[in-house]
DNA sequence: CGGGGGGAACTC
DNA sequence: GAGTTCCCCCCG
């Protein structure tokens, strides 16, 4: 079959200097004074302002802004704790799908992401839902996905949503915030220049890159917060990157994305850094090759493809650790008695 | 854990 | 016949 045709589109703009920004912002001062005392301000909202889409959603277990121009959200919230990370929900029985409480103008759709060369990166991650089918299935809306290079979905950020896991261990609560971002660069010009591709026939916007900010509390000391972000690239990233390559200030951050993080935290000067209190580091090769063929045996459903993933593990010089030998025998033992059963009954 | 794809079965 | 859904396969 020929490949089929894929349009490419792309979005460029410049950025302007940060004097017009303040310029804006008197302006916009100055009329709201005018028009307090004004009775011509209803007149003009007769028939209403525009709207933005952008207020906020609420879902079991995470919350989002939509961004409408992009087909993406602008932030998608969540809570974690170890209890809340409980539970037995899986996603083979989710299905990414439009989000029914966007409009249909504005929505993403699967179309869109299908052979574009981009996976559907969650924001607000499955695997931290395990505790609801339905929350779980709420983070497959097209509302809570943003279009995500597959090996850095499946490699750096998926270790990065699982340091956000493992942090429950140490916290009582954790805080995430995440979401994409549309970065500019320097042309040879000299020009600051912001260009994103589009994908589908509704332009999904891909992201530059990929934001997270994590707050952590302890019931403990409950004053004492810690606090970390992060700017990832929407690009493959090696094992040999530390995460700590790529925290940035709270305030650059919210300078990049024109959002404020976490504004009911008082203090803010006192937040702690979260790579001060805790290690930063995400899983390395060794470890995550030992997890990730660990999920595999246990979804295993033949002897032959047990045995593969074993052989495959050997391969890359990777030995198996306690943990993943007593799974393996478990399994082979489950399979051994489960393709005797089938061979049985043969009529 | 994070993502794909194809095909059978089903519906209209 | 086209579209949808589910199941099972695969990959890093």
């Amino acid at each position: 079959m020929a490949p089929s045709v894929i349009s490419v589109r792309f979005v460029c703009g410049f950025v302007l200097g940060a004097t017009s920004g303040v310029a804006a912002l008197k302006l916009y001062l100055y009329e709201e004074q005018k028009t307090d005392s004004d009775s011509s301000a209803r007149l003009i909202e007769r028939f209403g302002l525009p709207q933005s889409g952008a207020e906020t959603r609420f879902y079991v277990n995470h919350a989002l802004s939509y961004d409408q121009t992009r087909r993406t959200p602008r932030w998608v919230a969540e809570h974690l704790s170890a209890q809340g990370l409980l539970g037995h929900a899986d996603r083979k029985h989710c299905r990414f799908r439009p989000d029914p409480g966007v409009p249909e103008l504005f929505t993403a759709r699967n179309e869109d992401y299908l052979r574009s060369g981009w996976s559907r990166g969650h924001m607000a991650p499955a695997g931290d839902n395990k505790s609801s089918e339905r929350a779980m299935a709420e983070t497959f809306y097209l509302s809570n996905i943003v279009p995500q290079n597959y090996e850095n979905n499946a490699g750096f950020w998926n270790r990065l949503e699982m340091y956000c896991r493992d942090l429950t261990q140490s916290f009582s609560h954790v805080w995430i915030v995440s979401g994409p971002l549309l970065l500019p660069r320097t042309l040879e010009n000299g020009s600051r220049t912001v260009c994103y591709q589009l994908i589908g026939k509704d332009d999904v916007a891909v992201p530059t890159h990929l934001y997270k900010v994590i707050l952590a509390q302890n019931d403990s000391s409950p004053d004492s917060l810690a606090l970390g972000a992060f700017v990832v690239p929407n690009a493959p990233i090696g094992f040999e990157r530390p995460l700590t390559e790529f925290q940035v200030s709270l305030s650059d951050l919210e300078r990049m994305s024109g959002l404020t993080f976490f504004p009911a935290v008082e203090r803010r000067e006192r937040l702690k850094n979260l790579c001060d209190v805790d290690s930063c580091q995400l899983m390395d090769l060794e470890r995550f090759t030992l997890y990730i063929s660990g999920r595999k045996v246990a979804s295993a459903r033949t002897l032959a493809r047990l045995e593969k993933i074993m052989t495959e593990l050997k391969d890359a010089g990777v030995t198996p650790d306690h943990y993943l030998s007593n799974l393996y025998l478990e399994k082979k033992r489950e399979l051994e008695e489960k393709e005797e059963r089938e061979k049985k009954p043969e009529p």
